[in-house]
DNA sequence: CCAAAAGTGTTAGTGATACACCCATGT
DNA sequence: ACATGGGTGTATCACTAACACTTTTGG
């Protein structure tokens, strides 16, 4: 792609975020050209001049991830002149939490390739791509806290614990079991379902599900 | 101007907030060509091709007010494909807190002039102006309680009344005076200053002072 | 019977809310 | 002396944080 000086491109990225192994993870993917050559960076692309933003988002994850009906935040824009040596780019960078077990890396298209990184141990990032995952887990945070946007990090069933340990996760510091769960019921967000999870030789954990899926302030 | 279809265009538009004559103001546009002409508007304008997002929306709005070192903060982008019917126009708002007193509308450049409407009393809004405002005042509400932008809002010296007053005509509700003070007291934003304000026949207020002007977080 | 995670209430502390009277001034 | 807004403290309520033992299971 050949880029004109006298002319704004824009670019949607994504943050995706997902709990794999315990810990907060986050997509990026190895840059196979100049500029920040095999440098790693959030993925995301052109957004075509008939699409709208949040559409330009989902496409560029849908290829990426090969997931579909993400869920979708807007962040703030990032356009400092110089951002990116070959034009003038701006990018509306967007959140998305996803259930890492559904994601399937391999479907990635073309030669880049996806990888999943702690937010804690993160590679060297291309572009401003840096400030923007650290405005990312600010939001994530807040809307953790204040939405039930945890709905979609957690899998259609899950335990207390599981829950929990998402929660501690996400804000890196441990809960007390008895004040997590007393606040999660007065919320009155979570059903208990019939089943029961074992999980090694320890008494079976109930299984809990979100009564409503959508986006929903607290 | 002329716009080519195949083209972004950015735009930085700013929603600037006051309070006049107890009231919480924004700043409008009214338009003098199509689209929407005659309808009110944001100030704002086209991003230069070398300029940073945030200067240019500071760059307007000193053409539109008069007023230099204005304290800005970035909103959510808005680039819907048909939101202006010239072109694909994306936008970067910015909302910005200034003491009324000090604009002088009349340094308004151009044949456009702009005025100031009460947030509840708002002319039908070009564009998607309003939804831009609705988004601005959200943002607003949020950053008085956690940080210390007031004092944008406030001029060098006030009394506790007057910054009463600043908060009840934001949050549109009555606050209680004793809770009031104490809250504020106790936040350790402020510092008494020697003088009193007098504003009638009655016993004169103490003025205070915030001891810092920069942005910080509560 | 031992190990390991599930499950469950109470207490103390902290911050938010409600509320009423005296003070200093100009007229 | 009276009208007007300035200034002050206390009691209650709601929310948050700290904390330990019993239960159920597999091995």
């Amino acid at each position: 792609m050949e880029f004109k000086k006298n002319m704004f491109y824009i670019t949607a990225d994504a943050v995706v975020f997902t709990i794999l192994s315990k810990e907060l993870k986050i997509l990026l993917i190895k840059r196979s050209h100049e500029p920040f050559k095999s440098k790693f960076a959030l993925p995301g692309g052109m957004v075509n001049i008939d699409e709208d933003l949040e559409e330009a988002a989902k496409r560029e994850l849908e290829e990426e991830t090969g997931v579909k009906n993400i869920f979708l935040k807007k962040l703030h824009a990032f356009g400092e002149v110089n951002r990116d040596p070959r034009g003038r780019m701006v990018t509306i960078p967007f959140y998305a939490l996803v259930d890492g077990e559904k994601i399937n890396l391999n479907s990635t298209s073309g030669a880049e390739f996806a990888q999943w990184f702690s937010v804690y141990e993160l590679p060297e990032l291309a572009f401003d791509h840096k400030k923007i995952v650290d405005d990312a887990l600010k939001h994530l945070r807040y809307e953790v806290k204040n939405t039930n946007i945890a709905v979609q990090l957690m899998p259609e069933d899950f335990t207390l614990s599981e829950l929990q340990n998402a929660y501690e996760i996400i804000f890196n510091e441990k809960q007390d079991k008895r004040n997590f769960r007393k606040k999660i019921k007065e919320l009155g967000i979570l059903k208990a379902i019939p089943g029961t999870k074992m999980d090694g030789a320890h008494r079976p954990a109930k299984l809990y599900s979100f009564k409503e899926k959508g986006y929903k302030m607290l």
